[in-house]
DNA sequence: GACCCTCCCCTTAGGGGAGGGTC
DNA sequence: GACCCTCCCCTTAGGGGAGGGTC
């Protein structure tokens, strides 16, 4: 028909689909011009081009159909000059959201491809010089045993969420050096996450720069006391003398596998 | 109860709300290890805190429900690794589509912004040195009036969103210069679009480096020959030669304005 | 009194049919 | 034969109640 476009065009020229303009029509969005009462066929003129190409563009830019509604309504150069200011800032925090995202992940790779390299050196005990590390610490309550911590944990990951702290889904324990002379392992008297650097406060704190010595345990966390002994008896044939409590971080936990034996925890001390 | 915990225990400690819990429970995503069969309470054990806590982290990580739900059944370090590999691939996909919005909004920002200027300007006719230009071509068919230039505009349009070509939704038109010496001003031969730096095709044509005047007209579109008739005389009373059609860029159209005494359209030609 | 339960309706933007007329 | 129509069900991940028991 003479400038008449039956649904068909109009979805082949704007390169979207029958259903979308069904639905437009449907919820009162976009109507066609006319519609034949009998066969209900719909019919656009060419003057709706230029609506439907601001509606399609405005989508483009992410814009909901209501919100097209919105500033169609009262389309003028400034009201559209303010929605998209506001949905430039929209986009630059969805984009800041999924860069955080972004870090997160590559840290969970990174850990699980050191995960192979431990593996394959079962055992090995290193010397290292460490970079301060912020942590989010929550005390264990008694009797301090893995049920506990496994609460610990769980109150710094819903503290995390609550504050948007910028954690790294890991998390560790502090074990004290007395119960570990004790043989008490694997009671902890602090639960942590490592963040990012944020502002201190009674629940974040700094593990300082320093020297330090660690080792792996590979295995279900029960079995630690094996990785432990061969530190200790590293220490006192080498004559390194540990100056702090037990910082153990989990490389490969529940979060990655539902294998306890490929569990990987790193255990460290600071030395003089 | 010893060891067990409420649906409400457990929204507060992972920072969830009841109605997730009571979800996952009904889709049987995430059941409760006893529910009282009279009174229908849910109760959580300690060991599914960690169970929780994986998913909601994978959340955190952008995994949606049936994505955690077949991660945790074949549950391996590896096939984490390979799903963290994707994960991140597909958040760097939405980064990049996020970038190109964010991109196009700053760009009709700034016509916007430039579009007060012109308004308090009005009439101004400037030289200046251009910068080569890659543009989406489509040729207007007959009879070049109106109505067929808007329909080559969406051509030009549905063709860059079928092949994904950054354009900027903007649109400009070519008007040969003979139709303009015969007063036939919206007679356009092209309909174009703006696009960033892409391979040129047949389509996909890059106006050359050069010298250019240019003007605006402010207000409909019909009534552009009053600026094409200020720009003439000018060129004429200075000794300009004009060497090329007419190139018109939207600066505010249809896709930011009801109101059409507000359009502004730039109209530039290349000089000697 | 605070906590928990089961319905039930609602949200975005359409996609994918089935079954039946129309150009 | 290609095109168009009207239902109708389906998708994500829950949110927000109402109305009624439970700790």
């Amino acid at each position: 028909m003479q400038n008449l476009f039956s649904i068909g065009d109009l979805s082949k020229m704007q390169n979207i689909s029958h259903q979308t303009l069904i639905y437009y029509d449907k919820i009162g969005f976009f109507c066609p011009a006319y519609v034949d009462q009998t066969t209900g066929y719909r019919y656009y003129s060419i003057k709706q081009l230029d609506y439907l190409d601001t509606i399609c563009i405005m989508k483009k830019l992410g814009f909901s159909l209501e919100e097209i509604k919105q500033q169609l309504n009262s389309f003028t150069t400034e009201h559209s000059f303010i929605a998209l200011r506001q949905q430039l800032s929209i986009i630059n925090n969805k984009i800041t959201e999924l860069e955080m995202i972004k870090v997160r992940i590559q840290h969970r790779c990174t850990q699980l491809e050191q995960s192979i390299t431990i593996r394959d050196n079962n055992g090995i005990i290193c010397l290292e010089e460490v970079q301060p590390l912020t942590i989010l610490i929550q005390k264990v309550d008694a009797p301090n045993n893995l049920d506990m911590l496994s609460i610990a944990t769980k109150e710094c990951f819903a503290y995390a969420f609550k504050n948007h702290l910028p954690i790294y889904f890991q998390s560790g324990a502090i074990v004290p050096y007395k119960n570990i002379l004790q043989g008490h392992y694997t009671e902890a008297s602090y639960a942590f996450l490592p963040t990012e650097k944020v502002e201190k406060t009674d629940k974040i704190v700094e593990l300082p720069h320093g020297r330090c010595i660690y080792t792996y345990h590979i295995g279900d966390y029960l079995s630690i006391d094996k990785a432990y002994k061969r530190l200790l008896n590293y220490c006192q044939t080498n004559k390194i003398q540990i100056i702090s409590d037990s910082y153990e971080l989990a490389i490969n936990d529940y979060l990655s596998t539902g294998d306890e034996s490929e569990y990987i925890t790193k255990i460290m001390f600071y030395i003089n």
